[in-house]
RNA sequence: GCGGCUGUGGUGAAGUGGUUAACACACUGGAUUGUGGCUCCAGCAUGCGUGGGUUCGAUCCCCACCAGCCGCCCCA
């Protein structure tokens, strides 16, 4: 084996292949149901669309971005998310001229250098909404809501559902500030992994679980008390929309999303027994993005779900779909002649729409039939030197274990009568 | 990027510094004449993640690398 597949890549084999057509389809069915449209953008972008979008000071964009120079010396970079490209389509081809409110969705393959773990590749699959152009709180119940069905949808259970406002660029300075001047005087008492995230992200103090700063955190300012009107207003009529559709959620005063372009509602889909990675899918709204990429200022929400995970948890709860791919009939043949006939009759019968296999291995009688009750086939079809001659065929029912003498001619109208 | 654990055939796994690397499942073939699901028999790793080193000799000892997993970080 002298090359194998990147780190944090996998192969999806066949005997997987169904289970993701199966979620895709699950994807394809509810989007269609809430308005959503497929857009499908390019895998790679121009590095500076991802650090203007997502945030120069970001883990994705400084540590964990795949960036190279093409050969005519542009930065470009495999996407590690798909809003801001979604964003960028929709600016560029002007989808806001259709309507005021743009109904986006994404399926497709983001990259991000990390250390891989399950639950989290280097390329993984993302299935996205992106809803631009309403300021509405309905707006992010309708997103939250469309999340939650798609995962009810596959069967999940034991989901749950946190919500947080993370303010906009007027109130959330007020509270970094609040909070800070709350934890100044008490780092040097706290871990050394706190200290280093006092700068960078004082939110992210909030939820170490090194229990003196934990006792530290103790009656710190919550985001909740600093809110201004309008984002308070906003967040309560979030709250008020999902209690009206019967959606279950709890306050997480400390759930942050660690992209820049996140303000307002802030949302997370969780499922615990996954492990490390148990964040399903996560989202919120993003009001600043589109002004930040060049549009005009413009009201926007969506979520990312990531796939594998959700295909771990279908796994573990035993909901992924039985893919047995059945064959309607087996073909069993012995000698030239024979074998030349059943690839005669091989081809009707798929003509017809039938799935069939034939053996051109030339095996024993037995081995044949071995596979074919392996595979799972209704019926089977032998072909030998008697049959050759009086133009018939043995046609074998495997289920009932019957068989008898069916002319060639027949075999398809047999076949239609015992289906 | 940090810390830890692991790495034997298609799969699950046993094993030892020294001729032929258990066992089970799977797979393939066979058990006299053209037939399945049971049973029985046989075959199936020139090889023990990769590359070095120690040794008369290493799958078992050492080092490096690679990969997977767990936790941190981050996120979906």
């Amino acid at each position: 084996m002298l090359i194998e597949r990147p780190r944090g890549t996998k192969d999806i084999l066949p005997n997987a292949v169904g289970n993701w057509r199966y979620a895709e389809e699950k994807v394809r069915d509810i989007c269609k149901k809430y308005g959503f449209r497929e857009i499908r953008t390019p895998l790679f972008e121009h590095t500076e669309l991802f650090q203007r979008g997502i945030g120069d000071t970001t883990d994705v964009v400084e540590k964990e971005m795949y960036s190279f120079t093409d050969r005519g010396g542009r930065s470009v970079t495999l996407r590690p998310e798909n809003t801001a490209a979604a964003v960028r389509a929709y600016l560029q081809n002007k989808l806001y001229a259709d309507s005021q409110l743009t109904k986006l969705f994404y399926i497709g393959s983001m990259f991000r250098y990390d250390r891989p773990q399950a639950g989290r590749q280097r390329e993984f699959h993302q299935f996205g909404v992106e809803a631009l152009g309403v300021a509405s709180p309905a707006v992010d119940a309708e997103v939250i809501l469309l999340a939650t069905r798609f995962l009810q949808s596959l069967g999940l259970k034991n989901l749950s559902l946190s919500i947080n406002s993370v303010g906009c660029p007027k109130c959330r300075p007020v509270y970094r500030k609040a909070l800070q001047d709350f934890l100044a005087p008490k780092l040097d008492g706290m871990c050394d992994n706190c200290k280093s995230r006092f700068d960078r992200n004082p939110l992210r103090l909030l939820d170490c679980k090194e229990e003196k700063c934990h006792q530290l955190n103790a009656g710190a300012p919550e985001i909740a008390d600093c809110l201004c009107d309008e984002c308070r207003d906003h967040f309560e009529k979030l709250k008020s929309y999902l209690t009206a559709l019967g959606l279950k959620y709890e306050l997480d005063p400390r759930l942050v999303r660690g992209l820049d372009y996140y303000t307002k509602t802030a949302f997370e889909i969780k499922y615990d027994n996954l492990g490390a990675q148990s964040a399903v899918c996560g989202g919120g709204r993003y009001d600043g993005l589109v002004e930040e990429i060049g549009g005009p200022a413009t009201p926007a929400v969506g979520f990312a779900v990531g796939l594998e995970r959700v295909l771990l948890v279908l796994e573990e709860q035993g909901l992924l779909p039985d893919s047995e791919e059945k064959l309607d009939v087996y073909m069993v043949s012995l000698g030239e002649a024979a074998k030349q006939i059943t690839f005669a009759i091989t081809d009707e019968l798929r003509q017809a729409g039938l799935v069939v296999e034939a053996d051109l291995a030339g095996r024993s009688m037995k081995a044949q039939m071995k596979s074919a009750d392996k595979s799972g086939a209704h019926f089977a079809i032998l072909i030998g030197e008697e049959e050759v001659a009086s133009e018939t065929v043995q046609f074998r029912d495997l289920k009932a274990g019957t068989q008898e003498p069916v002319a060639r001619k027949d075999i398809l109208a047999r076949i239609e009568s015992l289906k």
